[in-house]
DNA sequence: GTAAAGGCGACCAATCTGGTCCGATATTAG
DNA sequence: CTAATATCGGACCAGATTGGTCGCCTTTAC
């Protein structure tokens, strides 16, 4: 029943809860010092859904990205300068470290990972493109 | 009953298409100038499915990366110069464009899609991607 | 004490990917 | 002619990942 159902390509692309926490990080950029912003506040002016949005924020507040204040007034507000925040450090965040090449995918491992002259080439590849995102930082995005 | 499931990145990861391709195109590569291989030989020499590689290596000819003999000693062979092949182009064929941020995943559009700060930046970024998988050819891997 | 906030674990539904199984046709070597 | 190859198309399903939700607990402001 639904109109057009273009198939996605998944590969190469950020998660959406990546996406999400560069929303909110940018929101948080532009709070004042003293100011702080809370998960359902952020959720609701971005219309992010309500209950991933504190999972996220807390997945960037265990890793220092953010500072969570507790109790009723509290919120998140960010615990770094923005020039140090990176979208690579994002995406490790709530994603883990990607492998471009795909020679364990769960529990089927690639029958030619003892022997490819590909997995050393792809994997150069891989941290060029980790670098790539590891240069774009959240001031300058 | 699989000892470690360790949950696997989906993301910024290379289709399993696209990786049989890159195996497929450097057996092909180093092939004698009047030789080509069946997709049949490449499945088995490599451990490819067999019942996917002809898929694969179809949707490369298509494109004009491999050229593809009929009949009885038919087979594959490279089409172009090594060095004009990149894995940009193998992943646009076999996968599509990728898009790194989420804007659109199949039916679900993000409601922010029309004043997003991110999007544009984004843009740039998976441009910048791409462009790393277009440095590198088919020869230099 | 109560309300509002964060933290955490478990769970389920939608989705995508990969792989397989079909079938039919054109072309070429031998 | 026969066999083996490529080409094209589609339907289908099983596995895995992702995203989203629910529920309960702790902490803090007022
Ligand atoms: S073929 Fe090589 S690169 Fe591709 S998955 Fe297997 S081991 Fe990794
Ligand atoms: S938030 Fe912006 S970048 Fe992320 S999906 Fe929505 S529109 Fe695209």
């Amino acid at each position: 029943m639904v109109a057009f159902t273009r198939p996605t390509v998944q590969m190469l692309r950020l998660s959406r809860k990546s996406d999400y926490a560069l929303v909110a990080l940018k929101a948080l950029r532009a709070l004042g010092p003293g100011d702080a912003l809370s998960a359902r506040e952020l959720a609701s002016r971005f219309g992010l859904p309500v209950d991933l949005t504190p999972k996220v924020l807390a997945r960037l507040a265990q890793a220092g990205l953010v500072q969570a204040t507790l109790g009723k007034t509290g919120g998140y507000r960010l615990a770094r300068d923005a020039e140090s925040i990176t979208v690579a450090e994002v995406v490790r965040i709530l994603d883990g470290d990607p492998e471009l090449a795909p020679c364990r995918e769960g529990i089927l491992e690639c029958n030619r990972i003892a022997d490819c002259d590909l997995r050393h080439p792809l994997g150069n590849l891989q941290r060029e493109m980790m670098n790539v995102l590891d240069r774009m930082t959240l001031a300058n995005l």
